[in-house]
DNA sequence: CTGAAAGCGCTAACAG
DNA sequence: CTGTTAGCGCTTTCAG
């Protein structure tokens, strides 16, 4: 037998409004019949069902959490601390990896609409904007974190992109290196610090070369690949830069495979501060994403915007801090 | 305004009833009015509410996933394997780490229970069994992956441990290492891994020193410490079994530290193969689980039981492989 | 303070 | 083939 708040009305020998009243701590009860109930609800092991009260115009506490791939150990960072935060505040988090892929998001976005989450929060590409924005436009809660759509008016957490490439490269600039070149992977988060890495070196007033400049997908094989292009050139760099510890740590296989001794014949820094940053030999050089806190803020942000839809939106730009390990080194 | 059944129903000139049959593709409807309703439902974007379904005696189409923790690269790769598997079927993941704490397992469970989820794969410690036995009870579906309680009558996805430790453990004898330490951490799974450690040294005529042996939390930070101390002793070993990937990057670390030529004086074998494997440097010897099969198995084993309960419960063991990489050398 | 009753969006008989 | 209807378990007025 299915146990219901029927069930416990009649253990409790009170009417069902009294339960909802009691497990929704709504209305005024009197102190006696509320332990009645709570007595009842206990011996009984009853379980609100959240479907039902969903029904009825309550928020069904589940969030969609949208992002490329699970299995990336920074994703990976990013989902635990947005499942801390949440379930703090009682939320359930639905989890979804949609490799960027269009179809992927699209199924998801339907899947969790059908759910009735009560909110959204993004760190898939969605390079199909028109995707995200119809269903911001049905009323549903979205928060982006660590990516950005500019054409959207969506609240945002990531962290200082272009402050963070700044940091790396003026990293390397400071260590004199001249020939410093970049592997990025083409999500709109490393724009800004592409941007930042050719600021940095005309500022210093280094010509960029272009063969210096390679896009790629986020996995340690394309950074072992870009690398391999990169070193074997003819005037090859003496120091990369590649945007995710992913990437960094291909960069890494690649100058050991061609006995290059690191760091004295090659400086690498990545990015994100993953636990890879730390198993690689030489460690490497990095820059930190405030991940814990960033998780943080962007469930609160939802909230907020759960709460009541205040007119504007924020975008909070966290402060990255490189982090010097033993993959850089002066030319 | 809200969309319902009902909106498309008007929109179509039908019944809801009519509308319901088409979502659900039961019972018989012309061709003719399956189109008019399909298109009706296209223009006003209409999504069925999986929560009203549901109360109506439908499936949820969610399912919990307990695991220790998310960011753990392990975890990381299971759950993507059973998220891809699950969306395949139209199943939709609730993610819950747990740090196989119980108070969060039984906070989770609880959450689980009021979302009315179609089933559970746990991959959490559940050291309080009765716990888990609670909810199975009550009727939802559960199946274990890389964890088994062997009190609990309950289909369960492992690699087969014991042979696991024993491919890694009798790698390291037939280089010629006698003096051959383990590191494990305190879960279920890790108890047949020490017993084919134990068994493996016996059957070469080794005793086993109870000080290379030792227990501890699957972090690098642990794996370093357990190592320094084993590296510290008088008579300290020629090789080290992690028992899994993180202690092994630590056990890496601490070796390095006290500048040990890795693998000449100090032999590592890890365990599990995730990303970590190919980034520590000498790459790690390591026994790989299959992942992405026991994943599948896991989902197709709920799947069955959602089905209908067969009487009995399949305990399946995945044959683990000993990939040899550079951490492992001859005495 | 407590109970009765309406109805959320949908599915599953049952009638026609 | 299609429409009508009775709830699923719960919250929320509104009376008492």
């Amino acid at each position: 037998m299915k146990i219901t708040i029927r069930s416990v009305a009649e253990e409790a020998g009170v009417s069902i409004g009294t339960v909802s009243k009691v497990i929704n701590d709504s209305g005024k009860i009197s102190e006696k019949t509320r332990k009645k109930v709570f007595q009842a609800m206990q011996k009984l092991n009853y379980k609100p069902d959240a479907a039902a009260a969903s029904l009825r115009g309550k928020r069904t506490k589940l969030i969609g959490l949208l992002v490329p791939d699970i299995s990336n150990p920074f994703y990976a960072g990013i989902a635990r601390s947005i499942e801390d935060r949440s379930h703090e505040v009682g939320l359930n988090v639905m989890l979804c990896s949609t490799d960027n892929n269009t179809e992927k998001e699209k199924n998801y976005l339907a899947l969790l609409t059908s759910q009735r989450v009560d909110g959204l929060v993004v760190a898939s590409a969605f390079r199909s904007t028109v995707l995200l924005q119809e269903t911001i436009e049905q009323g549903i809660p979205s928060v982006l974190i660590a990516s950005e759509i500019p054409q959207l008016s969506i609240n945002t957490v990531t962290v200082d992109d272009y402050k963070g490439g700044y940091l790396a490269t003026s990293h390397l600039l400071d260590l004199g290196h001249k020939d410093i070149a970049i592997i990025y992977e083409n999500v709109r988060s490393n724009e800004p610090r592409l941007a930042a890495y050719r600021d940095s070196l005309r500022e210093a007033g280094i010509d960029v070369n272009p063969e210096y400049i390679m896009k790629t997908e986020a996995t340690i094989l394309k950074g072992y690949e870009c690398a391999k292009k990169l070193l074997l050139l003819e005037e090859k760099p003496t120091a990369i830069f590649a945007c995710n510890d992913l990437l960094a740590a291909g960069v890494i296989q690649a100058a050991k495979e061609l006995e290059l001794d690191l760091p004295r014949e090659l400086s690498v820094v990545g990015f994100d501060n993953t636990v890879l940053s730390t198993t690689t030999a030489p460690m490497l050089t990095t820059v930190s994403q405030p991940i814990k806190q960033m998780g943080a803020k962007v469930v609160n942000l939802l909230l907020q915007e759960m709460e009541e839809s205040k007119g504007y939106k924020e975008r909070l730009l966290m402060a990255p801090e490189l982090i010097v390990r033993q993959s850089t080194a002066s030319v």
